[in-house]
DNA sequence: CGAGGCATTGAGTGAGCTCAAAAGGCGTGG
DNA sequence: CCACGCCTTTTGAGCTCACTCAATGCCTCG
């Protein structure tokens, strides 16, 4: 359903918003280990700021990538169809997120990106980052572990597909929202707005619209949380991380330095 | 059942073995790319080769890691556990494989490592990786290249589990062990050793080990594959695929800089 | 030779699917 | 401003794939 053809809508970059651009990146997972020299080389190394209307493809799977999108603003997400053409989303973004990175040093993605909200992004050009890689290896460091973070979200819903059911997947997609969007600030008393339909959400659960819905039901009756028109409210955080069986240390909460044992 | 305690072989490291030990990394994915000052360099990053024993748990999760390993033989993999103990494997590993490289850049793994068949490690101290980081941007990019290989595997995993039935996922399983294991040379006339259990593979493809067997059974009946005490002959690649829905792509053959189209 | 783990097969059950239909929301054009 | 159309959401009914439970055979190793 996304329209192709990237409408952006470049704004001007003022010389005062300069240390505003990337302040949720990596935010409550590390991003107080940057020190200003970091924080500021990140920050020039973006280039632009697009504004993008919601259902854009942005980049094509296998497209030759120059620049990464920090989103500022709005919901993304990735995805890959079969051939069939039934789609499969494989990861969500919200602000904060360094959605493409990876492409800095794949190249090419192996899958499509999109919006599926109007969305604001940042964008860091790889000849910048290039520079970063060369000269600032605490940075670089940062910048890794940034996709190792979005790794091991992609492991976590490895295990969410294979081993959880249709209840325990869309509890644990809302657990991990939940958690995410609460570490840049966006979760007011267990509510959020994530604004994507009952077909997203199954084409990220890998179930079925139609299944979805019920799901959604039964979670509602349950007084687990409630989904309506963009709206999520976490009713019972407890009862819902247990029915996903969802421990959200993955989320490198206090990001990689935070040792959890010794040895 | 891999019991813990990691029962290490140190083994005594030739001087001539030098040039030997990380040469199938990212073999066939842009190793070739590397210039032979950053091969020594990398090759300097070992410290030590172990023989390992099979089923043995090597890096449990939350444990602060300070080396990676490379593996040289054998089959690992990593794996999750949900709380009734239900393991979801989230990645199989082959020879040439930076199995814990993240572990680098994480400081500590949000999963365990097992072995699965006796292997030998080559492993690479995280001090020198550091200065691998500080003085060989390159080498740097190319490791960070291959941490990301492992996340767009997640992601077709995401993708199997997600949208494939039973039948498929196993297929596209073998597919991509097909596909990896040729990439090291460790693939003859369409046959390839794999020692690993069916419940290890009902694991990973997210069914249960008796459903796995009638899989499998039904792929041997219509002569795709089969699977026979750690053996795997695949005898017909294309019906494969296309019950897999499996493209190789993702595992960037040929590294991160073989473009595919222009833009 | 016995024990334990793995592989295999059968029978019955259930979660999630497909097909179908209808209601609600929203934007566009007459 | 209303009507239409399209997309999304919701609910029902029946079916199927994969599950559970169970039993048996096989193989390895002590």
């Amino acid at each position: 359903m996304p329209v192709s053809a990237i409408d952006t809508l470049p704004e001007q970059r003022r010389p005062d918003d300069r240390p505003r651009l990337t302040e949720l990146f990596l935010k409550g997972r590390g991003r107080d280990t940057m020190t200003p020299e970091d924080a500021a080389t990140l920050e020039d190394s973006i280039e632009e700021v697009r504004t993008i209307p919601a259902r854009t493809i942005v980049i094509r799977r296998d497209e030759r990538v120059r620049h990464s999108s920090l989103l500022l603003e709005g919901v993304m997400c990735r995805y890959m169809d079969d051939r069939q053409g039934n789609r499969q989303i494989v990861a969500f973004h919200v602000p904060g997120d360094f959605v493409d990175l990876h492409g800095f040093a794949m190249r090419h993605l192996d899958h499509d990106v999109a919006t599926l909200t109007p969305v604001r992004v940042a964008l860091a050009g790889h000849d910048r980052l290039e520079r970063i890689v060369a000269s600032y290896p605490r940075l670089t460091r940062l910048l890794w572990f940034s996709t190792l973070l979005d790794a091991a979200m992609h492991r976590e819903w490895v295990f969410r597909l294979g081993r959880l059911e249709a209840d325990g997947r869309v509890a644990h997609l809302f657990c991990e929202l939940h958690a995410r969007l609460a570490m840049v600030d966006l979760v007011r008393e267990g509510a959020f707005r994530f604004p994507v339909t009952q077909i997203d959400l199954a084409e990220a659960a890998g179930i079925t619209p139609v299944h979805l819905n019920r799901v959604l039901r039964s979670l509602r009756e349950r007084g687990l949380m409630t989904f309506r028109s963009g709206e999520v409210h976490i009713l019972d955080l407890d009862m819902l991380t247990a029915l996903a069986d969802f421990d959200p240390s993955y989320l490198y909460g206090g990001g990689p330095t935070l040792e959890k044992q010794g040895a």
